[in-house]
DNA sequence: ATAGAACGGAACATTTTGTTCCACAAGCTA
DNA sequence: TAGCTTGTGGAACAAAATGTTCCGTTCTAT
């Protein structure tokens, strides 16, 4: 009971504080294999009982709104330090995609959306996330590295497509992943291939997934 | 019985033979959009009573058989009209891979792998898909029209991949998904493009969902 | 007019699930 | 040691969802 071993912990209180982590990586695991997923079920997984979730969130729908705020800050902090890096704005600009497909911050969002009223700070995070990413967007494009007629809503159906992909564990997942996404950014790079058929995904488009 | 055809029908006989259809339209709209959606859903959407369904179909499993059924078969006749093709091998592959992304038989086959029990038909024709498929494929492969390194299954995630994009309603989902698809394409039409990373997916890997 | 096919949809029986509640354990304090 | 507080497990509860059945009704053909 008291294995206690990385961490100096001195009983209730440490374990406590380890639950908040293990309850939100197994909230985590299981809303994304399974957006319907019940409460019981993140529980187990965590392999605590119910009462610990609901110390912590008064209700299932905090705990998915935790969740999804949890990916923006992760989100924003890639798009920070993309910003950040001085150097070639293609690569910087593939780092950062890479980043975030690699964080995986896209599972929860799609699949959660709408099932959650969203918050206020949600919002504040959702809009400074996409200013960031126009902005890597731009540097990019006006170096002359992306394909033309491309816009930034492309980024984000990029994000979406390839979190849909799943295969067998988790570790073979983000390796297919980053197959399709090596695929996607080569296309992607292409300044002098014709611009893609369609118009590019608008605004109210991509937040529409929002309501109800 | 044989009158029900084109002319203008009237009689049970023919709302029955219509109904035939609406439901299946119905059924696969409302599976689309929910994997998880209640029977009722899909009588509400195909504006028809509980027990019309039920009058076709045993249970709700033997629905989303023939769905996915239906789905297998739709495909196999776009491999055959591509296969039939003596043209470029390139062209015929690219035209294949836009007709069943046009088709969309993959959103059914993706969300719906593990809620019923594979049928002995399905398997076939599941097979025979597959063989399909290959043929396809390595005849663009010897053509020297594909990237390095790819191989059949890399294919089949492409169209799961784009059978997860949604954007507003069907038509512009279609249009979005056309989008992707010539990005994914011009990547894949790269015959002096470095391999991908990792090893592409295993027919076991992608054969596991159908389990449970 | 009558038989029977096709249907609508309420009713039923489960199953599922979010949330509450209470007894108990572990640390803390006096 | 005896309370007090915090944190926990998990049974219990109430409400909702859902697959399936059932029965009365409508429409067609004879």
């Amino acid at each position: 009971m008291e294995t206690t071993s990385t961490p100096p912990l001195s009983g209730r209180k440490a374990q406590a504080a380890r639950n908040d982590q293990v309850i939100l990586e197994a909230a985590r695991a299981v809303f994304v294999a399974d957006p319907g997923a019940p409460i019981s079920a993140v529980a187990e997984r965590a392999k605590v009982g119910i009462s610990a979730l609901y110390r912590r969130y008064p209700s299932k729908e905090d705990l998915l709104r935790k969740l999804c705020s949890d990916g923006l800050k992760t989100y924003i902090v890639a798009a920070e330090r993309a910003l950040a890096d001085e150097g070639d704005a293609w690569t910087s600009f593939a780092a950062f995609v890479r980043d975030v497909v690699d964080a995986d911050t896209h599972s929860l969002t799609i699949n959660l959306a709408g099932a959650f009223t969203p918050d206020e700070s949600l919002y504040r995070d959702s809009a400074h996330a996409s200013e960031l990413t126009v902005q890597i967007f731009d540097r990019a494009a006006q170096a002359g590295a992306l394909r033309p007629g491309l816009d930034v809503a492309d980024v984000t159906m990029v994000f979406e497509l390839l979190a849909s992909a799943h295969l067998g564990d988790e570790a073979r997942t983000f390796e297919i992943r980053r197959r399709y996404l090596t695929l996607l950014l080569d296309a992607l790079h292409l300044p002098s291939a014709p611009p893609l058929p369609g118009p590019p995904p608008s605004v109210e488009e991509v937040n529409e997934r929002w309501n109800t």
